[in-house]
DNA sequence: TTACATTTGTTCGTATGTATA
DNA sequence: TTATACATACGAACAAATGTA
Protein backbone atom coordinates (compact mmCIF):
# COMPACT_ATOMS: atom_id res chain seq x y z
CA UNK A 1 0.00 0.00 0.00
CA UNK A 2 1.16 3.66 -0.58
CA UNK A 3 -0.59 6.59 -0.41
CA UNK A 4 -0.73 7.91 -3.49
CA UNK A 5 -4.14 9.21 -5.41
CA UNK A 6 -4.96 6.27 -7.45
CA UNK A 7 -6.90 8.62 -10.14
CA UNK A 8 -3.37 10.36 -11.07
CA UNK A 9 -1.43 6.83 -11.22
CA UNK A 10 -1.59 4.71 -14.44
CA UNK A 11 -4.83 2.30 -15.26
CA UNK A 12 -3.68 0.12 -12.55
CA UNK A 13 -1.96 -2.40 -15.37
CA UNK A 14 -0.09 -1.49 -18.45
CA UNK A 15 -2.14 -3.41 -21.35
CA UNK A 16 -5.29 -1.14 -19.76
CA UNK A 17 -3.40 2.05 -19.71
CA UNK A 18 -2.95 1.22 -23.54
CA UNK A 19 -6.29 0.52 -24.07
CA UNK A 20 -7.19 3.61 -22.77
CA UNK A 21 -4.98 5.61 -24.89
CA UNK A 22 -5.76 3.70 -27.41
CA UNK A 23 -9.18 4.32 -27.13
CA UNK A 24 -8.56 7.95 -26.81
CA UNK A 25 -6.61 7.83 -30.28
CA UNK A 26 -9.71 6.75 -31.36
CA UNK A 27 -11.91 9.18 -29.76
CA UNK A 28 -9.90 11.87 -31.27
CA UNK A 29 -9.99 10.62 -34.82
CA UNK A 30 -6.82 9.41 -35.81
CA UNK A 31 -7.57 6.31 -36.51
CA UNK A 32 -11.32 6.48 -38.61
CA UNK A 33 -13.84 3.69 -39.33
CA UNK A 34 -12.96 1.91 -41.72
CA UNK A 35 -9.36 1.86 -41.67
CA UNK A 36 -6.16 0.01 -40.58
CA UNK A 37 -4.51 1.04 -37.43
CA UNK A 38 -0.89 0.52 -37.79
CA UNK A 39 1.16 -2.65 -37.49
CA UNK A 40 1.19 -4.50 -34.02
CA UNK A 41 4.95 -3.89 -34.00
CA UNK A 42 4.70 0.05 -34.57
CA UNK A 43 1.99 0.46 -31.71
CA UNK A 44 4.42 -1.24 -29.58
CA UNK A 45 7.18 1.26 -30.03
CA UNK A 46 4.85 4.16 -29.82
CA UNK A 47 3.51 3.07 -26.98
CA UNK A 48 7.05 1.74 -25.43
CA UNK A 49 5.45 -1.51 -24.39
CA UNK A 50 6.52 -5.54 -25.83
CA UNK A 51 4.30 -6.63 -28.27
CA UNK A 52 2.88 -9.01 -26.34
CA UNK A 53 1.12 -6.25 -23.80
CA UNK A 54 0.28 -4.25 -26.60
CA UNK A 55 -2.10 -7.95 -28.18
CA UNK A 56 -3.56 -7.69 -24.53
CA UNK A 57 -4.64 -3.82 -25.34
CA UNK A 58 -6.01 -4.67 -28.66
CA UNK A 59 -7.45 -7.95 -27.11
CA UNK A 60 -9.52 -5.43 -25.07
CA UNK A 61 -10.55 -3.50 -27.70
CA UNK A 62 -11.98 -6.28 -29.95
CA UNK A 63 -13.57 -7.78 -27.53
CA UNK A 64 -15.94 -4.57 -27.11
CA UNK A 65 -16.33 -4.83 -30.95
CA UNK A 66 -14.56 -1.41 -31.03
CA UNK A 67 -11.72 -2.95 -33.43
CA UNK A 68 -11.72 -6.34 -35.84
CA UNK A 69 -8.65 -8.24 -36.70
CA UNK A 70 -7.51 -9.82 -39.90
CA UNK A 71 -4.44 -12.22 -39.75
CA UNK A 72 -2.26 -11.22 -43.02
CA UNK A 73 -4.00 -7.83 -43.35
CA UNK A 74 -4.02 -5.89 -40.27
CA UNK A 75 -6.53 -4.47 -37.54
CA UNK A 76 -9.24 -2.13 -38.08
CA UNK A 77 -11.49 0.16 -36.68
CA UNK A 78 -15.35 -1.40 -36.53
CA UNK A 79 -17.83 0.03 -39.27
CA UNK A 80 -21.44 -0.10 -39.42
CA UNK A 81 -21.43 -0.92 -43.06
CA UNK A 82 -19.78 -4.82 -43.43
CA UNK A 83 -22.52 -7.17 -44.09
CA UNK A 84 -21.49 -8.76 -41.03
CA UNK A 85 -22.00 -5.76 -38.96
CA UNK A 86 -24.86 -3.97 -40.42
CA UNK A 87 -27.36 -6.05 -38.01
CA UNK A 88 -25.71 -6.66 -34.64
CA UNK A 89 -27.42 -4.83 -33.11
CA UNK A 90 -30.84 -6.42 -34.95
CA UNK A 91 -32.23 -9.37 -32.78
CA UNK A 92 -35.70 -10.05 -34.60
CA UNK A 93 -36.05 -13.37 -36.14
CA UNK A 94 -38.88 -15.46 -37.91
CA UNK A 95 -40.47 -18.06 -35.25
CA UNK A 96 -38.69 -20.25 -37.22
CA UNK A 97 -35.39 -19.25 -36.79
CA UNK A 98 -34.95 -18.02 -40.34
CA UNK A 99 -32.94 -14.65 -40.40
CA UNK A 100 -33.84 -11.91 -42.65
CA UNK A 101 -33.27 -8.23 -42.92
CA UNK A 102 -35.87 -5.43 -43.20
CA UNK A 103 -36.88 -2.79 -45.40
CA UNK A 104 -37.56 0.29 -43.80
CA UNK A 105 -39.89 3.10 -44.32
CA UNK A 106 -39.70 6.40 -43.31
CA UNK A 107 -43.31 7.34 -41.95
CA UNK A 108 -42.73 10.32 -39.94
CA UNK A 109 -40.16 13.44 -39.13
CA UNK A 110 -39.75 16.36 -37.26
CA UNK A 111 -38.57 18.29 -34.08
CA UNK A 112 -39.71 18.41 -30.57
CA UNK A 113 -38.36 19.48 -27.34
CA UNK A 114 -37.35 16.36 -24.81
CA UNK A 115 -40.24 15.56 -22.28
CA UNK A 116 -39.08 13.91 -19.06
CA UNK A 117 -38.58 10.18 -20.36
CA UNK A 118 -36.51 11.17 -23.69
CA UNK A 119 -34.30 13.38 -21.41
CA UNK A 120 -33.73 10.89 -18.89
CA UNK A 121 -32.10 8.43 -21.56
CA UNK A 122 -30.79 10.85 -23.88
CA UNK A 123 -29.05 12.19 -20.63
CA UNK A 124 -30.17 15.88 -21.53
CA UNK A 125 -31.85 18.42 -19.62
CA UNK A 126 -35.96 18.75 -19.84
CA UNK A 127 -37.12 20.91 -23.08
CA UNK A 128 -33.61 20.19 -25.49
CA UNK A 129 -34.47 19.68 -28.85
CA UNK A 130 -34.65 16.59 -30.20
CA UNK A 131 -35.00 15.01 -33.70
CA UNK A 132 -38.00 12.96 -33.56
CA UNK A 133 -38.58 10.26 -36.50
CA UNK A 134 -40.41 7.14 -37.19
CA UNK A 135 -39.51 4.02 -39.14
CA UNK A 136 -41.70 1.39 -40.25
CA UNK A 137 -39.80 -2.00 -40.54
CA UNK A 138 -40.78 -4.65 -42.96
CA UNK A 139 -39.57 -8.41 -43.01
CA UNK A 140 -40.34 -10.55 -45.75
CA UNK A 141 -43.31 -7.99 -46.95
CA UNK A 142 -44.89 -7.75 -43.86
CA UNK A 143 -44.59 -4.55 -41.74
CA UNK A 144 -43.05 -6.18 -38.20
CA UNK A 145 -42.03 -2.87 -36.36
CA UNK A 146 -42.75 0.70 -35.79
CA UNK A 147 -39.53 2.52 -34.86
CA UNK A 148 -40.06 5.91 -32.65
CA UNK A 149 -36.53 7.02 -33.00
CA UNK A 150 -35.15 10.43 -30.71
CA UNK A 151 -31.78 11.70 -31.38
CA UNK A 152 -30.26 14.86 -29.36
CA UNK A 153 -30.57 17.59 -32.01
CA UNK A 154 -27.15 19.39 -30.51
CA UNK A 155 -25.49 16.25 -32.04
CA UNK A 156 -27.31 15.90 -35.25
CA UNK A 157 -27.21 19.37 -36.44
CA UNK A 158 -28.08 19.57 -40.22
CA UNK A 159 -30.07 16.24 -40.00
CA UNK A 160 -32.76 15.94 -42.80
CA UNK A 161 -35.77 14.12 -43.94
CA UNK A 162 -34.02 13.46 -46.84
CA UNK A 163 -31.24 12.29 -45.45
CA UNK A 164 -32.56 9.88 -43.85
CA UNK A 165 -34.83 8.33 -46.62
CA UNK A 166 -31.54 8.59 -49.07
CA UNK A 167 -29.13 7.31 -47.09
CA UNK A 168 -27.78 4.23 -49.17
CA UNK A 169 -26.94 2.00 -46.04
CA UNK A 170 -27.93 1.50 -41.68
CA UNK A 171 -29.17 4.09 -39.79
CA UNK A 172 -26.08 3.74 -37.68
CA UNK A 173 -23.71 3.76 -40.66
CA UNK A 174 -24.98 7.58 -41.17
CA UNK A 175 -24.70 8.73 -37.73
CA UNK A 176 -21.17 7.51 -38.05
CA UNK A 177 -20.15 9.03 -41.54
CA UNK A 178 -22.43 12.09 -41.49
CA UNK A 179 -21.95 13.25 -37.71
CA UNK A 180 -19.39 11.50 -35.92
CA UNK A 181 -20.97 9.44 -33.73
CA UNK A 182 -20.05 5.88 -33.54
CA UNK A 183 -22.19 3.54 -31.85
CA UNK A 184 -20.26 1.02 -29.84
CA UNK A 185 -22.48 -0.81 -27.17
CA UNK A 186 -26.87 -0.90 -26.88
CA UNK A 187 -28.43 -0.96 -23.46
CA UNK A 188 -32.20 -2.77 -24.43
CA UNK A 189 -35.16 -2.98 -22.31
CA UNK A 190 -38.32 -5.75 -23.12
CA UNK A 191 -41.61 -5.02 -21.87
CA UNK A 192 -45.35 -6.42 -23.58
CA UNK A 193 -47.87 -3.82 -24.35
CA UNK A 194 -50.58 -3.55 -26.67
CA UNK A 195 -50.88 -2.23 -30.25
CA UNK A 196 -52.35 1.79 -30.23
CA UNK A 197 -54.46 2.47 -32.83
CA UNK A 198 -51.44 4.39 -34.95
CA UNK A 199 -49.28 1.35 -34.40
CA UNK A 200 -52.02 -0.86 -35.49
CA UNK A 201 -52.46 0.73 -38.34
CA UNK A 202 -48.85 0.82 -39.67
CA UNK A 203 -48.48 -2.69 -38.55
CA UNK A 204 -51.89 -3.99 -40.21
CA UNK A 205 -53.02 -5.71 -37.04
CA UNK A 206 -55.95 -5.18 -34.44
CA UNK A 207 -55.39 -2.11 -32.20
CA UNK A 208 -55.24 -3.94 -28.05
CA UNK A 209 -52.90 -6.43 -30.20
CA UNK A 210 -50.34 -8.09 -28.09
CA UNK A 211 -46.57 -6.28 -28.90
CA UNK A 212 -43.48 -6.67 -27.78
CA UNK A 213 -42.20 -3.19 -26.80
CA UNK A 214 -38.38 -2.54 -27.46
CA UNK A 215 -36.55 0.61 -25.60
CA UNK A 216 -32.91 0.67 -26.47
CA UNK A 217 -30.14 3.59 -25.97
CA UNK A 218 -27.57 3.27 -28.57
CA UNK A 219 -24.31 4.59 -26.64
CA UNK A 220 -21.24 6.13 -28.02
CA UNK A 221 -17.70 5.68 -26.66
CA UNK A 222 -17.94 7.11 -23.21
CA UNK A 223 -21.62 5.88 -22.45
CA UNK A 224 -22.57 8.61 -23.86
CA UNK A 225 -26.43 8.43 -25.29
CA UNK A 226 -26.92 8.69 -28.74
CA UNK A 227 -30.44 7.40 -29.72
CA UNK A 228 -33.32 6.64 -27.83
CA UNK A 229 -35.61 4.03 -29.56
CA UNK A 230 -38.66 2.89 -28.90
CA UNK A 231 -39.66 -0.28 -31.08
CA UNK A 232 -43.32 -2.03 -31.03
CA UNK A 233 -42.68 -5.56 -32.54
CA UNK A 234 -45.68 -7.60 -33.75
CA UNK A 235 -44.63 -10.97 -32.61
CA UNK A 236 -46.98 -13.25 -34.59
CA UNK A 237 -45.09 -14.29 -36.49
CA UNK A 238 -41.26 -13.06 -34.96
CA UNK A 239 -39.72 -13.25 -32.12
CA UNK A 240 -36.58 -11.32 -30.07
CA UNK A 241 -33.68 -13.20 -30.29
CA UNK A 242 -31.53 -12.64 -26.82
CA UNK A 243 -28.40 -13.25 -28.65
CA UNK A 244 -25.94 -12.17 -25.79
CA UNK A 245 -27.33 -14.47 -22.66
CA UNK A 246 -24.73 -17.07 -22.33
CA UNK B 1 -5.59 -26.58 -49.66
CA UNK B 2 -5.46 -30.28 -49.04
CA UNK B 3 -7.80 -33.12 -49.20
CA UNK B 4 -7.34 -34.31 -45.55
CA UNK B 5 -9.98 -34.57 -43.40
CA UNK B 6 -10.46 -32.08 -41.03
CA UNK B 7 -12.66 -33.41 -38.62
CA UNK B 8 -9.71 -36.54 -38.07
CA UNK B 9 -7.11 -33.74 -36.92
CA UNK B 10 -6.52 -31.94 -33.73
CA UNK B 11 -8.57 -28.73 -32.94
CA UNK B 12 -6.77 -26.61 -35.39
CA UNK B 13 -4.84 -25.28 -32.38
CA UNK B 14 -3.01 -26.59 -29.36
CA UNK B 15 -4.72 -24.26 -26.84
CA UNK B 16 -7.94 -25.40 -28.36
CA UNK B 17 -7.39 -28.85 -27.89
CA UNK B 18 -6.27 -28.21 -24.41
CA UNK B 19 -9.46 -26.32 -23.46
CA UNK B 20 -11.62 -29.39 -25.12
CA UNK B 21 -9.61 -31.93 -23.09
CA UNK B 22 -10.23 -29.89 -19.65
CA UNK B 23 -13.86 -30.13 -21.02
CA UNK B 24 -14.12 -33.52 -21.50
CA UNK B 25 -12.74 -33.59 -18.28
CA UNK B 26 -15.54 -31.51 -16.28
CA UNK B 27 -18.39 -33.29 -18.78
CA UNK B 28 -16.97 -36.63 -16.93
CA UNK B 29 -17.35 -35.59 -13.74
CA UNK B 30 -13.23 -35.20 -13.08
CA UNK B 31 -13.47 -31.83 -11.15
CA UNK B 32 -17.17 -31.25 -9.71
CA UNK B 33 -18.51 -28.00 -9.81
CA UNK B 34 -17.77 -25.37 -6.76
CA UNK B 35 -14.43 -27.39 -6.68
CA UNK B 36 -11.03 -26.20 -7.53
CA UNK B 37 -9.13 -27.53 -10.37
CA UNK B 38 -5.04 -28.03 -9.84
CA UNK B 39 -2.97 -25.13 -10.22
CA UNK B 40 -1.64 -23.97 -14.12
CA UNK B 41 1.49 -25.37 -13.36
CA UNK B 42 0.26 -29.08 -13.19
CA UNK B 43 -1.90 -28.59 -15.71
CA UNK B 44 0.56 -27.84 -18.24
CA UNK B 45 2.76 -30.38 -17.37
CA UNK B 46 -0.43 -32.86 -17.10
CA UNK B 47 -1.29 -31.30 -21.01
CA UNK B 48 2.35 -31.06 -21.87
CA UNK B 49 2.52 -27.35 -22.56
CA UNK B 50 3.58 -23.86 -21.83
CA UNK B 51 1.92 -22.33 -18.98
CA UNK B 52 0.98 -19.36 -21.52
CA UNK B 53 -0.46 -21.98 -23.85
CA UNK B 54 -2.86 -23.68 -20.76
CA UNK B 55 -3.98 -20.07 -19.34
CA UNK B 56 -5.07 -19.41 -23.22
CA UNK B 57 -6.70 -22.44 -22.89
CA UNK B 58 -8.47 -21.99 -19.62
CA UNK B 59 -9.13 -18.29 -20.46
CA UNK B 60 -12.16 -19.85 -23.44
CA UNK B 61 -13.43 -21.56 -20.33
CA UNK B 62 -13.86 -18.95 -18.26
CA UNK B 63 -15.02 -16.56 -20.98
CA UNK B 64 -17.54 -19.16 -20.78
CA UNK B 65 -18.70 -19.25 -17.45
CA UNK B 66 -17.77 -22.78 -16.72
CA UNK B 67 -14.60 -21.95 -14.41
CA UNK B 68 -13.96 -19.21 -12.56
CA UNK B 69 -10.61 -17.69 -11.67
CA UNK B 70 -9.56 -15.91 -7.86
CA UNK B 71 -6.20 -14.65 -8.03
CA UNK B 72 -4.38 -16.31 -5.14
CA UNK B 73 -6.67 -18.91 -4.68
CA UNK B 74 -6.95 -20.87 -7.54
CA UNK B 75 -9.49 -22.12 -10.24
CA UNK B 76 -12.73 -23.19 -9.77
CA UNK B 77 -15.76 -25.13 -11.09
CA UNK B 78 -18.71 -22.85 -11.81
CA UNK B 79 -21.43 -23.38 -9.93
CA UNK B 80 -25.32 -22.22 -9.40
CA UNK B 81 -24.94 -21.27 -5.69
CA UNK B 82 -22.98 -18.02 -5.45
CA UNK B 83 -25.16 -14.91 -4.76
CA UNK B 84 -22.94 -12.98 -7.67
CA UNK B 85 -24.33 -16.40 -9.83
CA UNK B 86 -27.65 -17.01 -8.49
CA UNK B 87 -29.29 -14.92 -11.02
CA UNK B 88 -26.84 -15.16 -14.04
CA UNK B 89 -30.38 -15.83 -15.91
CA UNK B 90 -32.66 -13.58 -14.38
CA UNK B 91 -33.24 -11.08 -16.15
CA UNK B 92 -36.28 -8.97 -14.87
CA UNK B 93 -35.21 -6.08 -13.41
CA UNK B 94 -38.08 -2.83 -12.04
CA UNK B 95 -38.70 -0.37 -14.31
CA UNK B 96 -36.88 2.06 -11.95
CA UNK B 97 -33.39 -0.01 -12.02
CA UNK B 98 -33.58 -1.59 -9.40
CA UNK B 99 -32.35 -5.52 -9.47
CA UNK B 100 -34.14 -7.76 -6.42
CA UNK B 101 -34.31 -11.35 -6.30
CA UNK B 102 -37.83 -13.35 -6.61
CA UNK B 103 -39.46 -15.67 -4.31
CA UNK B 104 -40.74 -18.63 -5.99
CA UNK B 105 -43.88 -20.39 -5.09
CA UNK B 106 -44.66 -24.12 -6.88
CA UNK B 107 -48.32 -23.80 -7.83
CA UNK B 108 -48.34 -27.06 -9.82
CA UNK B 109 -46.55 -30.37 -10.62
CA UNK B 110 -47.08 -33.42 -12.76
CA UNK B 111 -46.22 -35.77 -15.59
CA UNK B 112 -46.72 -35.50 -19.23
CA UNK B 113 -45.89 -36.39 -22.44
CA UNK B 114 -44.19 -34.01 -24.87
CA UNK B 115 -46.28 -32.14 -27.43
CA UNK B 116 -44.46 -31.15 -30.97
CA UNK B 117 -42.97 -27.77 -29.16
CA UNK B 118 -41.83 -29.36 -26.15
CA UNK B 119 -40.41 -32.04 -27.87
CA UNK B 120 -38.57 -29.91 -30.36
CA UNK B 121 -37.40 -28.10 -27.54
CA UNK B 122 -35.52 -30.39 -25.35
CA UNK B 123 -34.69 -32.16 -28.20
CA UNK B 124 -36.60 -35.65 -27.49
CA UNK B 125 -39.22 -37.60 -29.40
CA UNK B 126 -42.13 -36.76 -29.11
CA UNK B 127 -44.29 -38.21 -26.26
CA UNK B 128 -41.61 -38.99 -24.49
CA UNK B 129 -42.39 -38.49 -20.80
CA UNK B 130 -41.62 -35.16 -19.48
CA UNK B 131 -41.79 -33.31 -16.22
CA UNK B 132 -44.13 -29.63 -15.90
CA UNK B 133 -44.25 -27.94 -13.16
CA UNK B 134 -45.18 -24.69 -12.53
CA UNK B 135 -43.78 -21.68 -10.34
CA UNK B 136 -45.04 -18.09 -9.21
CA UNK B 137 -41.95 -15.86 -9.17
CA UNK B 138 -43.03 -12.51 -6.36
CA UNK B 139 -40.34 -9.50 -6.65
CA UNK B 140 -41.21 -6.98 -3.90
CA UNK B 141 -44.20 -8.73 -2.72
CA UNK B 142 -45.98 -8.32 -6.09
CA UNK B 143 -46.14 -11.72 -8.06
CA UNK B 144 -45.05 -10.67 -11.57
CA UNK B 145 -43.87 -13.79 -13.47
CA UNK B 146 -45.78 -17.70 -13.95
CA UNK B 147 -42.57 -19.77 -15.32
CA UNK B 148 -44.11 -23.10 -16.82
CA UNK B 149 -41.17 -25.19 -16.67
CA UNK B 150 -40.82 -28.84 -18.88
CA UNK B 151 -37.71 -31.53 -18.05
CA UNK B 152 -36.89 -34.45 -19.97
CA UNK B 153 -38.59 -37.06 -17.34
CA UNK B 154 -34.90 -39.50 -18.53
CA UNK B 155 -32.78 -37.06 -16.98
CA UNK B 156 -33.96 -36.32 -14.16
CA UNK B 157 -35.42 -39.83 -12.51
CA UNK B 158 -36.79 -39.32 -9.19
CA UNK B 159 -37.70 -36.02 -9.18
CA UNK B 160 -40.23 -35.19 -6.60
CA UNK B 161 -43.06 -32.01 -6.16
CA UNK B 162 -41.20 -32.35 -2.96
CA UNK B 163 -37.72 -31.77 -3.76
CA UNK B 164 -38.58 -28.54 -5.76
CA UNK B 165 -40.16 -27.12 -2.82
CA UNK B 166 -37.45 -27.77 -0.17
CA UNK B 167 -34.78 -27.02 -2.40
CA UNK B 168 -32.22 -24.55 -0.12
CA UNK B 169 -30.76 -22.94 -3.35
CA UNK B 170 -31.81 -22.75 -7.17
CA UNK B 171 -33.78 -24.82 -9.42
CA UNK B 172 -29.93 -24.35 -11.60
CA UNK B 173 -28.30 -25.75 -8.39
CA UNK B 174 -30.44 -28.45 -7.63
CA UNK B 175 -30.21 -30.00 -11.68
CA UNK B 176 -26.65 -29.40 -11.03
CA UNK B 177 -26.11 -30.99 -7.30
CA UNK B 178 -29.21 -33.55 -7.20
CA UNK B 179 -28.72 -34.82 -11.28
CA UNK B 180 -25.53 -33.68 -12.41
CA UNK B 181 -26.98 -31.54 -15.36
CA UNK B 182 -25.07 -28.14 -15.46
CA UNK B 183 -26.69 -25.26 -17.08
CA UNK B 184 -23.94 -23.31 -18.72
CA UNK B 185 -26.07 -21.85 -21.41
CA UNK B 186 -29.38 -20.27 -22.04
CA UNK B 187 -30.94 -19.87 -25.44
CA UNK B 188 -34.03 -17.20 -24.83
CA UNK B 189 -36.27 -15.97 -27.06
CA UNK B 190 -38.96 -12.96 -26.58
CA UNK B 191 -42.51 -12.35 -27.60
CA UNK B 192 -45.75 -9.83 -26.68
CA UNK B 193 -48.91 -11.86 -25.51
CA UNK B 194 -51.93 -11.22 -23.83
CA UNK B 195 -52.39 -12.57 -20.31
CA UNK B 196 -54.90 -16.18 -19.99
CA UNK B 197 -57.10 -16.63 -17.29
CA UNK B 198 -55.40 -18.66 -15.48
CA UNK B 199 -51.82 -16.54 -15.22
CA UNK B 200 -53.98 -13.76 -14.93
CA UNK B 201 -55.17 -15.45 -12.18
CA UNK B 202 -52.11 -16.46 -10.77
CA UNK B 203 -50.84 -12.55 -11.36
CA UNK B 204 -53.52 -10.54 -10.27
CA UNK B 205 -53.85 -9.03 -13.42
CA UNK B 206 -56.43 -8.43 -15.46
CA UNK B 207 -57.31 -11.30 -18.61
CA UNK B 208 -55.97 -10.20 -21.61
CA UNK B 209 -53.00 -7.87 -19.65
CA UNK B 210 -50.10 -7.34 -22.18
CA UNK B 211 -47.35 -9.38 -21.15
CA UNK B 212 -43.83 -10.80 -21.87
CA UNK B 213 -43.60 -14.29 -23.01
CA UNK B 214 -40.02 -15.62 -22.76
CA UNK B 215 -39.38 -18.81 -24.23
CA UNK B 216 -35.73 -20.03 -22.53
CA UNK B 217 -34.21 -23.42 -23.42
CA UNK B 218 -31.16 -24.15 -20.76
CA UNK B 219 -28.48 -25.85 -22.34
CA UNK B 220 -25.22 -28.20 -21.02
CA UNK B 221 -21.79 -28.62 -22.35
CA UNK B 222 -22.63 -30.34 -25.48
CA UNK B 223 -25.31 -28.25 -26.75
CA UNK B 224 -27.72 -30.83 -24.87
CA UNK B 225 -30.78 -29.33 -23.64
CA UNK B 226 -31.94 -29.38 -20.03
CA UNK B 227 -34.91 -27.49 -19.20
CA UNK B 228 -37.47 -25.40 -21.51
CA UNK B 229 -39.16 -22.91 -19.77
CA UNK B 230 -42.35 -20.23 -20.91
CA UNK B 231 -42.08 -17.37 -18.47
CA UNK B 232 -45.26 -14.67 -18.39
CA UNK B 233 -44.15 -11.71 -17.32
CA UNK B 234 -46.01 -8.78 -16.10
CA UNK B 235 -44.22 -5.59 -17.43
CA UNK B 236 -46.90 -3.42 -15.94
CA UNK B 237 -43.39 -2.58 -13.40
CA UNK B 238 -40.39 -4.22 -14.36
CA UNK B 239 -38.94 -5.33 -17.68
CA UNK B 240 -36.65 -7.56 -19.41
CA UNK B 241 -32.95 -5.93 -19.88
CA UNK B 242 -31.05 -7.76 -22.14
CA UNK B 243 -27.82 -7.54 -20.19
CA UNK B 244 -25.65 -8.99 -23.16
CA UNK B 245 -26.33 -6.72 -25.98
CA UNK B 246 -23.08 -5.38 -26.87
C1' DT C 1 2.78 -20.43 -60.37
C1' DT C 2 6.18 -18.98 -57.46
C1' DA C 3 8.47 -16.23 -54.32
C1' DC C 4 8.55 -12.74 -50.98
C1' DA C 5 7.32 -9.20 -47.58
C1' DT C 6 3.94 -7.92 -44.24
C1' DT C 7 0.78 -8.74 -40.56
C1' DT C 8 -1.60 -11.23 -37.17
C1' DG C 9 -1.80 -15.86 -34.54
C1' DT C 10 0.33 -19.38 -31.63
C1' DT C 11 3.65 -21.27 -28.54
C1' DC C 12 7.39 -21.14 -25.73
C1' DG C 13 9.99 -19.65 -21.46
C1' DT C 14 11.22 -16.40 -17.81
C1' DA C 15 10.82 -12.83 -14.39
C1' DT C 16 8.19 -10.17 -11.40
C1' DG C 17 3.81 -8.46 -9.16
C1' DT C 18 -0.38 -9.22 -6.41
C1' DA C 19 -3.80 -11.71 -3.72
C1' DT C 20 -4.83 -15.42 -0.52
C1' DA C 21 -4.45 -18.59 3.21
C1' DT D 1 6.29 -14.57 7.44
C1' DT D 2 5.95 -17.91 4.24
C1' DA D 3 4.22 -20.61 0.56
C1' DT D 4 1.01 -20.98 -3.15
C1' DA D 5 -1.59 -19.49 -7.11
C1' DC D 6 -3.07 -16.44 -10.47
C1' DA D 7 -1.82 -11.84 -13.12
C1' DT D 8 1.15 -9.04 -15.74
C1' DA D 9 4.98 -8.02 -18.70
C1' DC D 10 8.72 -9.09 -21.55
C1' DG D 11 10.83 -11.06 -25.74
C1' DA D 12 11.78 -14.64 -29.12
C1' DA D 13 10.69 -17.98 -32.63
C1' DC D 14 7.75 -19.90 -35.79
C1' DA D 15 3.08 -20.62 -38.17
C1' DA D 16 -0.68 -19.03 -41.03
C1' DA D 17 -3.05 -15.73 -43.86
C1' DT D 18 -2.85 -12.05 -47.14
C1' DG D 19 -1.41 -9.24 -50.96
C1' DT D 20 1.84 -8.28 -54.44
C1' DA D 21 5.67 -8.62 -57.50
Amino acid sequence: MNDLDPSTSLGATLYKEVARRMLAALSAGEWKPGEAIPAEKKLSERFAVSIGTLRKAIDELVAENILIRHQGRGTYVATHNREQQLFRFFNIVRQDGVRTYPTVELVGFGHAKADKRVADKLAISRNAKVVHYTNVLTLNGEPVIVDEIYLPAAMFAGLTEQMLRERPNTLYNLYQTGFGMNVIRIDERLRGNLASVPHAALLGCAPGAPLLEMHRVALSFNQQPIEYRVSSVNTANYEYFAAGSQ
